[in-house]
Order: C-alpha cells, then structure tokens, then sequence
DNA sequence: TACACTCGAGTTC
DNA sequence: AGAACTCGAGTGT
C-alpha cells in the first residue's frame, strides 16, 4: 500500500530534528516561568500571614492558611481525593514537628521553602496539560492554512459555546478551545471533533473525523455509520518521552479499531500525529502505514509533512 | 482456557481498593518531604551566597550561582541537554529582567522561590523513579516470601556487584538494588533479570525469566531459546494514571510477543503486576489471562494475589 | 550514548 | 462523580 503523505517518504522522514526539541524545551521555560508566577505571589502572601507568629505551633491557629501547609506538608491537590480531614491534619503535624520545628527562628521560610517545592510539582503538571493544548492548536492552525489555500469555509464551535461560527482563519485566536469544526468537501460535509469521548470504544478520543452537516452534530458520536477516521495527536516534545507515548497512542489506537471492527466497521481510518518522534517508533509507524494499519501520520513539529496530512483529512 | 492465579476470580478481583491507594498517597507524601530536604537546603546556601549583593545583575557576577540561576530561570536538567551555553545565558538574562529586576530589593527572595518552584519538578521526578523501584521491591519481598515458605535456596546479583550471593530473607534490606534472582525449581535452574535489554525485543523489559544457571547468566539475554517469560510491572498507585499506564504496558506487552513470535518463539510467556488497577482495564487484563494472551497477572497490592503469581513464577 | 524506562502533577469529559 | 486524558520531571541501560 502506498503513503498518503508525500512527505513521509522514509522511517527516518518521521524523525523529530534536534532544532525542534531544542525550540520545544525553550518554549516550555518561558511558559514555567508565567505559569509559576501565581505560586510566588502566595509564598509573599504566606509570609505576610505568618510574621506574626512566634513559633511554628502557632501556624496551627491560622486557619486561613491551612491549605498552604497541606502542600508544603507534601500533599498535592491530586492526593487529597484520597485523604480526608484527619490525614491532612496529621501530615500538618508532621511538617511542623520534622521539619518547621526544627528549623528554629527560620520556621517561616521553612514552610515558604516546602510549599513552593511541592507547588512546583502542580506547575509541572499544569505545564503538560497546557503543552497538550498547544500542540492542538498548532494542528488546528495548519488545517486552516490549508484550508485558506483551497479557499474554503470553516465552522467552529467552541468548548464553551453551544453555537457555530465561520471561522476567518487570519484572525488570531481563532485556533484556539475549538471543539469540533466543520467543512464541506467534494464528497460531503464533515466534522471534526476533538477529545472526544467516543461510546463504541468508551475512550476519549483526540480527533475524530465524521460525515455529518452541523444540524446532526450532537450526538454525532453514536454514529459508527458515520465515522470516517479517528486520530491520536501527541503535542509533547521530549524525546524521552516519545516511545512512552507513541506505546500509549498506539493501544489508543488499537482500541478504537478493535471496537469499530466489532461492531461492524472494520475500515475506520486512523492516523498519529507526534511532535516527538523517535527513530524506533518512527519505523513502527511506518511499517503500520505501508501495511495499512495506520492511513496517514504527520510530525508535528514538520510543516511539509503536516499541511500534507491535513490536505488527506480535509479531503476525507 | 483456566487462569492460573486462584485470586483472580474475575475481572473485579484485580481492582486496587481505595484503602491501597489512600496508603500510597500518604506514603508519597513522607516520601517526598525527604527527597526534597537538599533542594530547601540550596536555597538557604543561595541566600547566603547572594546577600552581599545589592542588585539582580550582581548576580552574573558570581559564577557559583549560575546552575541555580539556570533553574531559577525555568530550565529543568533535562532540558539541558538540548540548549547551549547561550541559551541558558539567555535565560538566565530574560529572569533578571522580567522577574528579578521588577522585584526590586526583594529579588534574591524572587530566585529562590523560582528556584525552589522548579526544582519541586524535579523532585516530583524522582520521587517516580522511587516508587517505581519501591515497587520492584515489594515484589521481590514476595518473592523471597514465597520461596521462603517453600524452604528454597536464592541467589542474588545486585545492580551494583558482579558477585552472586545468598539470601537470606529474613535479612532487612535484601530487596534492595535487585539485578537478577537465581533459584532451582522441579524443572531445573531459574534466573530472574529485572530491568534488562532483552535484545531480540531491542527494549527494556521489567521481568525477564530464563532457563540458566548462574554460569550461564553473561549475555542470558541474548539466548531466546532459554526465555521463559517476560512481565511488566507497575508499581504506581495514581488511580488516574493506571490506564494510561496499563496502555504503556500492554504495547511492550505486544512488542515482546510479536518479536519472539518473529524469533520462532511463539509460545513466549507474559505477564502483568500493577499496583494501580481500574474497572475497565481490570476487563482487559481478565480477558487476556482468559485467552491466553497473558500468562498471569496480579494485583501489587493484593497480597494473596501476589503470593499467588510468585508461586506460579518460582515453578515455570 | 542514544534511547527508553520510572510515574503522577495537573485537567477534562 | 468517576474515568481517563495532557506530558516531561527524573533515572538507568
């Protein structure tokens, strides 16, 4: 089976250049840094809080900044789903007796010291999510590109609207909290949702592509009938991380054919989109898309290889 | 096909309770108060070492400094690896000025707590690389618990060692910094490798078993023919991350499968051993155990479980 | 040494 | 409310 995408004419045409990670990893810093800002100004406000207090017990009084010492006792946000009053509390104690005690006259600091500490871990997390984000939006702003060189009309509808509109794809912005667009193409009208969960498969799905005009949008996801491709988009551009979650994409996808298959449409297309794409996985990816297993993929971070995807599922 | 593990008795039975992960969550939590101690600690260093300054660009002065700047500036260690000397002067340059020097006397307070903001990334870091090895050592204790039981003889070769010793059980601490487990079962000599680059799958595998005596055990990876069974094993608790990592799994899963498969080797072994297992991926799993695709299975925190997979491991 | 392992910090559906 | 999405911070082979 030949390639869709002229551009992926090797394994190694896959492969994410180091310019690219190197970019990436900038881009990352300068996001930390603003996205940190908020953590800062509430270790300031902390210590303005807790000047007067004497000694660390006194902390205890102060219930105004009892969730400031759940994150410097070590709790994230995430595990208190799974702790309750008493287990907060008891992590409290422990920050105050090994660590905030001990420290002495420096108590304040110490506990300033640890919160940031731990709120870096939610920056981080904060910082992947939004990574995520990104790369959906530089996906979505190629497919306007493409769009715009064809000259055709797109309908948007946002992640917090109910209503469409026509999207002018010069008009900054416009890329992004986009939920599902819509086209007409030479066969028919087409949406595109994004994370989506799908209930044949009962998974989220990154991108999915159906035949449908925006009257039968909702609920357009219980229509096996009218799916047409189902794709994974992996913005992330560590390449440490690149086989890690090409794996995952890769059951994703397996997944979403195996379900499809079940229930009686064995020809859905899928396709992978990666920033970080490493050598190894790239000749997975390419062997799936010569046997036919994968219809199309594009790296992210290459322009060529992108606009060409999205030239394929405009068409779709 | 009947599944091995008599405490597997359905898909439910492989599901982590809440108790287990409430446990985890707090064990996190004390767990990373220690990890992050250094990191308090460089700070206060680099209030010490910058007091005698009276302005932000002081601080290029000091060369000592620059790592922490570095940090301060958003940059993790990773990224290291992919910026030059210049990217990181520019950084460091761009924290001066949109952080530093806008806080006016109060900016050695503003480094540190960028500082400590970003280094709580790390140390979320490497407290996963913790758990991760925390759980290869809960699974070797039951190990030894159920050779114990049975009064059999093992032999250990640490990460760190080329020399085999005997275990005692009983002994604290011989969990620790596991290579390769050898012991004699009815069917002959047995050798367990953790984390090992199993060369006919050109990846690492968590839980390689061969066929070998400890004479044999240089380059034991590369003898197919001696491979009995490979496992991943999972020892994270986050309920959130146990699909995401159970998708991880069941991809090596198949890489390991399709390679000996393609080696002549069909009729290869596999298994699986998380801490963190979910509803619908408890389905998955049960339903590979019951056709075959997975050998055996447990739940990390399940002691019966457990105990159970490692009987069955110790007599393959 | 390049490559791929560890896993949970967030968020969203 | 519950399940599963985002991805890179470390580490090791």
């Amino acid at each position: 089976m030949s390639i869709y995408n002229r551009f992926i004419t090797s394994a190694e045409s896959l492969v994410t250049t180091h310019e690219e990670t190197r970019a990436g990893f900038l881009s990352i810093a300068l996001e930390k840094n603003r996205v940190g800002d908020p953590f800062v100004k509430n270790a300031l406000a902390f210590k303005a809080m807790a000047a007067h207090t004497c000694r660390a017990e006194d902390l205890l009084n102060l219930p105004e900044v009892r969730p400031f010492l759940i994150t410097a006792a070590g709790l994230s946000d995430k595990s208190l789903s799974y702790l309750d009053e008493d287990d907060q509390t008891m992590a409290i104690k422990e920050l105050i007796d090994k660590f905030l005690k001990p420290s002495g006259e420096a108590y304040i600091d110490e506990a300033t010291f640890r919160y940031l500490l731990i709120k870096g871990d939610a920056v981080g997390g904060a910082m992947r999510n939004k990574i995520g984000v990104l790369g959906q939006e530089r996906f979505i702003r190629a497919i306007y590109s493409s769009m715009s060189v064809r000259g055709m009309v797109c309908d948007c509808v946002s992640t917090n609207s109910k209503y469409w509109r026509e999207i002018d794809g010069n008009d900054a912005g416009t890329e992004t909290n986009v939920k599902a667009l819509h086209w007409r193409n030479t066969r028919g009208e087409r949406i595109l949702v994004f994370n989506s969960k799908i209930p044949t498969v009962n998974k989220n799905v990154d991108i999915c592509l159906f035949s449908s005009g925006i009257a039968d949008y909702d609920g357009i996801v219980r229509h096996d009938e009218r799916a047409i491709m189902f794709g994974e988009l992996k913005g992330g551009i560590d390449p440490a991380g690149a086989d890690e979650h090409w794996k995952t994409g890769n059951s994703a996808l397996n997944r979403i054919r195996e379900s499809f298959t079940k229930a009686g449409y064995p020809k859905i297309k899928t396709s992978f989109i990666g920033a970080a794409i490493q050598h190894s996985m790239a000749e997975e990816i390419y062997k799936q898309l010569e046997d036919g297993t994968l219809s199309n993929a594009s790296n992210l971070t290459n322009n060529n290889q992108l606009i060409e995807y999205c030239n394929w599922l405009i068409e779709l």
